[in-house]
DNA sequence: CTGCAATAATTGCGTAAGCAACTAATAAAT
DNA sequence: ATTTATTAGTTGCTTACGCAATTATTGCAG
């Protein structure tokens, strides 16, 4: 009752931080040719090579279809390659190229500027529980989506 | 430096959460045909009525364009009406029809879930702690990039 | 071995959001 | 009072994302 009242609201303001970070990220990566989609799945790769879309998507937490679309945007930009993995046809090894590599600093230092500029004024225990609390909160309701998503099967 | 290796990110936890609650926004809004983005719209017309789209943008923190697009919809779905501002021909009043209003329960028990959805296990003071440290860090992140605008200008 | 279920990837469709360019109306400046 | 700047709203373009349907391959059951 109260939250109507007084306009409180975690779904918008849950909603301002995040397209506040893609519009941060979008400007930090511009110069590089990627959006602030890529940039998760650059991420991954770069601590773990040679994975399918599949593994992509799950780790991300995302689409089948948002993996395929970032990935195709990275190999159209150069900073990756597939492959047919010989062991299974239908799927891809992702690799990063040489380019791709060249990201590892940027990918880096972009990541931590985000955090800084998030977490400024924040205590070191603050800093842990903030990352704790989202985690348990996207936890909390995918798991609900999720149950109603195979409610519908 | 520990990101990287660890996998850890803030800004991709944070758009799991926003995923996760558009996606739940979504189901419970579907029946009465609106979108998780027309919500806080709706949701800021049941506090306060006959305001610009101009107005309901900055109190939502988004783009005049999707105040617009946003408002145009609920209008569509019959939500709400739009009147010319006698003081200012540019201006509209938004006003919320008599459907509109009707959603004022739904709009709170739809919103009141989706809060205990999300802060589930949470103590009183973690709850308040992090709608706390959602509004800092969106405000810091948005402080800097309002910067970057203004600089290219 | 053949036929059918499960899986990786792709594509079309719908929704959402920001930026930039434009129109129309108002406010400010000369 | 006329020019100029600002403001409210709209529209086109681009990026992003999820769902559903489709194709191709793999794996399992008979």
């Amino acid at each position: 009752m109260d939250q109507l009242r007084t306009q409180e609201s975690i779904g918008r303001d849950v909603s301002h931080l995040f397209r506040s970070i893609r519009n941060f990220m979008g400007r930090q990566l511009e110069p590089y040719g990627i959006g602030d989609a890529q940039f998760p799945f650059l991420m991954l790769l770069l601590h773990e090579d040679g994975i399918s879309q599949e593994y992509l998507a799950t780790a991300l937490k995302c689409d089948r279809a948002t993996s395929a679309r970032s990935i195709a945007r990275l190999e159209d930009t150069g900073y990756v390659r597939r492959v047919v993995d010989p062991d299974d046809k239908r799927a891809y090894k992702v690799f990063l190229t040489e380019q791709g590599h060249d990201m590892g600093q940027i990918v880096w230092s972009v990541s931590s500027d985000l955090n800084n500029m998030l977490l400024e004024g924040f205590t070191d225990e603050e800093k842990l529980a903030f990352r704790n609390m989202i985690k348990k909160a996207g936890t909390n309701i995918s798991k609900w989506n999720q149950n109603r998503k195979t409610a519908n099967e």
